[in-house]
DNA sequence: TGTTAGCACTCAATGAAATGGAGTGCTAAT
DNA sequence: ATTAGCACTCCATTTCATTGAGTGCTAACA
């Protein structure tokens, strides 16, 4: 069989229809509000045949049709009109905030959670490679000891150490010149046996403190990113009946806090042939596709956002499988764009 | 009428029995369930006698009773026997990763949540003052001034400057000498005009330098503190019929996500005689005492934890109102006890 | 041959009525 | 002062009938 203009037409009133009500949807009503006049005895065999096909299910005998997951799929690939949305407001109140990196991602999750009326994750940027661009040692009292590390990413690390004894002056400015000519622009995995060595061949004396600055820049360069998450609108899942079971409700709010869940997500494979839009990298994920199992029940949309090159992190919005995808990719696609200007702006 | 010993017992016995089941309590369950020997009817009369003294409520005409605020504020005030709790497992756990706080923080809401199965928050600490202990400049790159201050406190800020153009390395050396030996010690109150001024009058040159780095030392004494707030298991606030109304759940959950109730949170007022416990400063809020109106139907436990003199956050768990006051105060009690312990220890 | 009207059938949802039971208040007896 | 007993109330649960949206199938039609 195949999947000729007129089912195809009529599975996107269906889907359209369930996107709205949330509601099985009928022979009738298809036959009713759409412009294809036919009757609905007619569309009830397309249906059948659609059924058959595999794009729509019958959750009992006497009830309409809600999209399957392949349905939704092809939904999404092939039938969403790109509108633009509207995000005029929400730059404002980003440009004044521009400072804080945090803020700013915080500020979109709530922006796009009260838009949507999903539930939305950002992650905060991570960054592909790490390397050493400054190091600095200083004597703040006599037995501390301030680490700084600058990483090529503009990226500013410290570390307080405490020190047995007092340290000269002389000393600290000789290290300091030590780890700088020799790290500088080394990656973590560079920094292996044979440097460390080299190191401490020219220290001499104070070996010791050397091992825990080193110990103190290791850690700083391996530390896993802190990963930060910002979540809102997570309860926004309540309003959705086919989600609000408590059960599913707790499982999937609880996923938004486990921070945990965010790295599966920040993994999921790109789509083949780079998701709906090239330049922003939107991806749909419907039920099972998404890979985590509380999320079963849900769609989850994505899109990448580029801080500069190499910099980059995540934005997930989350609904039910009937969620209004296509207002959805809209205001994302329109969000990213002002946050592209944003940050080019602040570089 | 008075509150005699006997009508306490009975008191005492309700709220038990709510507590464990969350259906009101009838007069026979008492009767059967409690030692002292009476009869259905006499308890009848005696809960008749406590409703009119306004400690027990009657949902409608043929239930039986369930505590009011008042009744739970009597139970937790006097009738609160101090069980320890069984904090053995975290304390290793918090160990290990002894080294940064906010995982400690998260790590202390997410144990309370498991523990106990109420939603838990955890504020991170705040800092009561500020002073500038160390400050020092670096010339990174020619164009990028990195600015490092330590405060009393021992938190390092930091900041990267964007120059115009290159600067001398002994200009700098002077600059950072100017500075500490002005500013050293100095609260952001005491770094009025004159302080400035007489800053600017000893470089002379680089005056717009000066300016830079003064506003950048300013934005770091004013700022906000990030005010980070850990949660964990809000979802189990959907456990409790009497919260999990969708309406309800979502603005308590919501709540929780909304960092800035946690502002009013913490500026709960004191209860007069400093709560349950004097050393941990546990306190407990029962419904509108907790002065936030999501939270009217939950009780809320809070204690304060200090890392070291004048910086101190506060752990939360919310929960229904017949929570197990009992084992929640308990776990935190010795919760308290081993943060204190793990802190002493890390300084 | 594709479309449609018509009909019998299915099944979830809704609502009304019946039932059960937990609990109370009151009274009279102990 | 305590208790047994009884009538009464009211919520929760079950039962049952009804409704209506929706289907599949068949026969008629263009």
């Amino acid at each position: 069989m195949e999947l000729d203009k007129r089912k195809l037409k009529i599975l996107q009133a269906i889907i359209r229809t369930y996107l709205d009500t949330g509601e099985p949807v009928g022979s009738r009503t298809i036959s009713k509000y759409s412009d294809l006049n036919l009757s609905s005895a007619t569309i009830r065999n397309e249906m059948a045949d659609l059924e058959e096909l595999g794009y729509i299910i019958q959750p009992h005998t006497s009830a309409g049709r809600i999209p399957s997951d392949k349905g939704y799929r092809l939904y999404v690939d092939t039938m969403l009109d790109a509108k633009s949305g509207e995000v005029e407001s929400l730059r404002e109140e980003l440009e004044e905030k521009a400072g804080k990196l945090d803020d700013i991602l915080q500020q979109v999750a709530k922006f796009l959670a009260t838009n949507t009326n999903y539930a939305t994750m950002v992650s905060g940027p991570r960054y592909q490679t790490k390397r050493v661009k400054f190091i600095q040692i200083t004597s703040v009292e006599d037995e501390q000891l301030l680490v700084v590390i600058v990483l090529d990413n503009n990226v500013v690390k410290n570390q307080m150490l405490p020190l047995e004894k007092p340290i000269e002056e002389e000393m600290i400015v000789k290290l300091n010149f030590i780890l700088n000519t020799t790290l500088n622009g080394l990656d973590v995995l560079d920094m292996n046996l044979a440097v460390i060595q080299k190191i401490k061949e020219q220290v001499g004396k104070h070996a010791q403190i050397i091992d825990s600055v080193l110990e103190v820049i290791g850690k700083t360069l391996v530390e896993e990113d802190d990963l930060e998450v910002y979540t809102s609108g997570t309860t926004n899942i309540l309003k959705y009946p086919e989600l609000s079971d408590k059960t599913k409700a707790a499982e999937i709010i609880g996923a938004f806090e486990e921070k945990q869940i965010m790295h599966n997500w920040l993994g999921l494979p790109q789509k083949d042939g780079g998701g709906l839009d090239e330049t922003h990298d939107i991806q749909v994920y419907i039920g099972n596709e998404t890979q985590i199992d509380s999320m079963k029940d849900c769609s989850m949309v994505t899109a990448t956002y580029r801080i500069q090159e190499g910099v980059y992190g995540k934005i997930g919005i989350v609904g039910p499988k009937r969620m209004d995808y296509d207002k959805v990719v809209g205001t994302l696609n329109s969000l990213m764009s002002q946050l592209d200007d944003i940050f080019k702006n602040k570089k």
